[in-house]
RNA sequence: GUGGGUAUAGCUCAGUUGGUUAGAGCGCUAGGUUGUGGCCCUAGAGGUCAAGGGUUCAAAUCCCUUUAUUCACCCCA
């Protein structure tokens, strides 16, 4: 039977792979400049550490776990998302310790066991980042800031940043009341999926599609209109600071995330022609998880965006990628004592740092030239036994034809020196 | 879990109302008179027509089942 990959799952083939590391050394490179460190986390921790964190009745948790044991018996679980590692790692290395704030991203793959569909894998790629020990809204503006200038640098056009606050414990908890009041003589003409979200998580009887739903929910309290006066002050000040620097968003009262954690801010940059999975990036803030996974009381904000879904939106936003590196020359060869000189040549000019190529498929001089042509190499050189004997040979640039002869002994020198 | 589309060479795809050795372009390998690439020409390799079953004298083509893939719902990065 033929081996095929599984599932939800991609390789990504060089001509592609440039693109992925072009984003993720800008995003490395942009993080650091905000003080973020990097951390590395493990792919799969104790099963336990995302039921207690990214929530028990979360989709992510309930159906879209890669979880199985060990062989010790243990339940571990691949990760679906990067914040409950992140908030692990913090309390188990005594972070709270090290000067405050502490600001760490991370460049992983995350699995979720979903239905493929455009735009979502099982397995994709999450570039995020967490500050932890900060409840400012500057905390917040400063994220902000950072991802709307990452993604304006990558020249992304239609991406749209939309905020809202979702409250915290208290603020939700009155709201639920409210929004259970709204929809209690209504509960007959909603769809069935809403019925059962008006008993379980009456806030997401905002977020339906249906047509008959949306029509209800239309004239709903927001959430957004009924925070308690703190959650209200921090979210007016977050949004005042974006005012301040000139970051344009939209207020969206209906973003709802789907994890457990979050409170107060939450955002979503949403990409036009992405398809149904248009969310690039998302995130928002976690005031109580450190606390809940058994850490001191510590605030946090963060988010993560999609990689595939971001290289994606640059692709449609016509960016243009670095492509791969090509050669600077190939050294062609004939018979065998040419070759162990162009070797020579060829592996010193590698140690020096400069890309080179020399066919090791003893192929003919033709079919050598043909490759180098393939590699797109910018100079050539052949040397032969005449060569050999009088230490010239003749270097061509294969972009403008011009040769030129040099001493066999001098090619180093000159590539290096870039004196061709 | 639900619904729709698709499945022929490494890639993009032709393949007539079922008709005999299944095609093209690109790519790959080699050659075009023993030492200079691209363009052009020639040749070669590479297909259980997704798999299994059925109808038929005859199936890539029609029917059924399965699998894969893709888009969408739910939800999310």
């Amino acid at each position: 039977m033929k081996i095929s990959i599984p599932k939800g799952t991609k390789d990504i083939l060089p001509g592609e792979i440039e693109k992925y590391k072009y984003v993720q050394t800008a995003f490395a490179d942009m993080l650091e400049n905000f003080g973020y460190s990097q951390i590395r986390f493990p792919v799969f921790e104790y099963t336990e550490l995302f039921q207690r964190g990214v929530g028990d009745t979360t989709d992510i948790v309930q159906k879209e776990m890669y979880t199985f044991n060990d062989k010790g018996g243990r339940s571990v679980t691949l990760r679906p998302e990067g914040t409950a590692s992140v908030v692990r790692s913090y309390i188990e290395n005594g972070m709270s310790s090290n000067t405050q704030p502490v600001k760490l991203y991370y460049d992983i793959t995350a699995y979720r066991y979903e239905n493929v569909q455009k735009g979502r894998y099982r397995e994709f790629n999450q570039l995020g980042a967490e500050i932890l020990g900060s409840d400012s809204c500057n905390a917040d503006v400063e994220v902000l800031f950072m991802l709307y200038s990452f993604f304006n640098g990558l020249g992304i056009q239609g991406l749209h940043l939309n905020i809202n606050s979702i409250g915290c414990k208290t603020c939700r908890a009155e709201y639920n009341s409210i929004l259970k009041e709204y929809f209690s003589d209504k509960t007959d003409n909603m769809c069935a999926d809403c019925k059962r979200r008006y008993i379980t998580n009456p806030m997401r009887l905002l977020d339906c599609k249906v047509d008959k739903c949306i029509e209800i929910a239309k004239d709903a309290p927001m959430l957004l209109d009924n925070l308690c006066d703190n959650c209200k002050e921090h979210f007016y000040n977050v949004t005042a600071g974006l005012d301040e620097i000139n970051i344009p968003y939209i207020i969206n009262k209906r973003i709802v995330r789907g994890l457990d954690y979050y409170v107060r801010t939450v955002f979503e940059f949403i990409a036009e022609g992405l398809g149904a999975q248009n969310t690039v990036c998302a995130g928002g803030r976690y005031d109580g998880l450190v606390e809940q996974l058994g850490g001191t009381d510590t605030p946090g904000i963060g988010f993560a965006m999609g990689l595939e879904r971001l290289v994606e939106t640059m692709k449609n936003s016509g960016f243009k990628f670095p492509t791969a590196k090509t050669p600077v020359i190939f050294i062609g060869y004939i018979g065998e004592k040419a070759f162990k000189v162009a070797r020579t040549i060829a592996n010193e000019l590698r140690l020096k740092g400069i890309y080179c190529e020399i066919d090791i498929n003893d192929r003919s001089l033709k079919a050598q030239l043909k490759f180098a042509d393939k590699k797109d190499a910018l100079y050539s050189v052949v040397l032969g036994d005449a060569e050999i004997d009088t230490n010239k040979a003749i270097i061509k640039n294969m972009k403008t034809q011009e040769t030129k002869e040099v001493s066999i002994d001098s090619i180093v020198r000159r590539v290096v020196e870039n004196i061709i």
